[in-house]
DNA sequence: GTTTTAATGGTAATAAGTACACTAATTGGA
DNA sequence: TCCAATTAGTGTACTTATTACCATTAAAAC
């Protein structure tokens, strides 16, 4: 039902498209689809679904990705609007996109398979649907430049990681590799890290030690902090 | 009408507000209307419209924007979705949010008098409309995050301006002072300006130089150059 | 005790940022 | 014509980050 005074303009749908971040340790990771339904049935694409006249664009975001991942919370923002007039094959629709980091972790296999999802490597990309493969790159871009100014990497590691999980992290974000006593330095000089007397074993002998992200701290010291890496 | 595979979704209105900066030598402003339409009739708002069926959600901001101002080549790009269920008194409507840069100049006149728009100081913000203001503050910080790191601010000054008033220009964008040496120093390093022969002579006796910023050159330096300011 | 990876300190060189004060050019008015 | 007033224009020393490079010890498994 359209509002009175807009009564003659016309109407669109909306889709809420997802690009999904993972790290899997080594290397970075997009979480992809293989459409069971139509349109272009059997074909890869970015997670997504309408927005609906009862809901706000965010939430129809989150709705989309709880239902199909099965997590509920997700690190979420908006990304940007697709718009071009043809770029959905079976009709007008503009699309939002979204940007989510999620940690992987092997528990969430069946909810893959229930939705045909699979992680894909991100120099491994297959052909996907309408603009998609182009919301992908924007938002390869923008995880670049946020995950230089603010601590998202920690979306992507699970609670307790080692410092070489978050080197090998961010190495994987800026395709290069950093000099491993200017990273540690620098990142324990922000003074956001809290060391456990915990030790990860399983890829060394001698095992390093977790640490934890301290949000807390951060938040004091946000101000502070122009640059995260 | 509907594509097929998705005719059980709703559609709704999409609209294109833009946020419109420009400098008056001193201050930075926001140019907005006061509505002789419904709804909302004689309150203040964003430039905006509705996006057709026909045209993509970038050509309906240019064409509004086009339509309002007059202007055909103004710098414009997408800041944000605001899909709030809500947040249109009249119906639902998603609104794509533009930052605009426009130069301030007097014969433009002519349309402000027509489309019922002003320049407002930024610190002098009318009541707005439904979620207009937010509109305007996301701006605000957008232009503060992008004008650091690109050479937009040039956008809003005249083809020939002084070094003063550029550095006016950063200032009134960071609401801050920077020292004038530093300041002259950095932008001149970057190599992107070109001084003429010529001065202003209207703010002081001794007279400053007229420069023009060298698109050619900063696109030659744009990789080397990350902050700009 | 051999092997493997973690953890750590230092330093030198370079680049970026900050603080700070005087002279130059010109005009308008005495 | 000269003085006053005004804004333009410029250099240097210091501090702080960043980068590059190098090497050794520590802990644990086998």
């Amino acid at each position: 039902m359209k509002a009175e005074p807009y009564k003659n303009y016309d109407t669109v749908l909306i889709a809420v498209d997802s690009i999904i971040f993972g790290f899997d340790g080594v290397k970075l990771k997009a979480l992809l689809i293989k459409r069971n339904f139509e349109p272009e049935t059997n074909k890869w694409s970015l997670m997504g679904g309408f927005v609906r006249a009862d809901e706000s664009v965010d939430d129809a975001a989150t709705r989309v990705l709880t239902q199909l991942t099965g997590l509920s919370d997700i690190y979420m923002e908006q990304l940007a609007c697709f718009g071009d007039i043809n770029r959905d094959s079976a009709g007008r629709v503009i699309a939002i996109a979204y940007f989510a980091l999620i940690k992987i972790d092997d528990h969430s296999d069946e909810v893959l398979q229930q939705f045909n999802a699979r992680w894909f490597d991100l120099n491994k990309i297959p052909k996907m649907i309408f603009d998609h493969k182009k919301m992908l790159q924007v938002a390869r871009e923008h995880l670049q430049v946020k995950a230089a100014s603010q601590p998202i990497g920690f979306e992507l590691l699970p609670k307790k990681f080692t410092l070489s999980q978050l080197q090998n992290l961010y190495e994987a974000i800026y395709e290069t590799s950093f000099d491993k006593r200017n990273f540690t330095r620098k990142i324990k000089s922000l003074g956001v890290l809290q060391k456990l007397n915990e030790k990860e074993k399983e890829t060394s002998r001698k095992g390093s030690f977790y640490y934890l992200f301290d949000k807390q701290q951060y938040k004091k010291l946000e101000k502070d902090i122009k640059k995260f890496i």
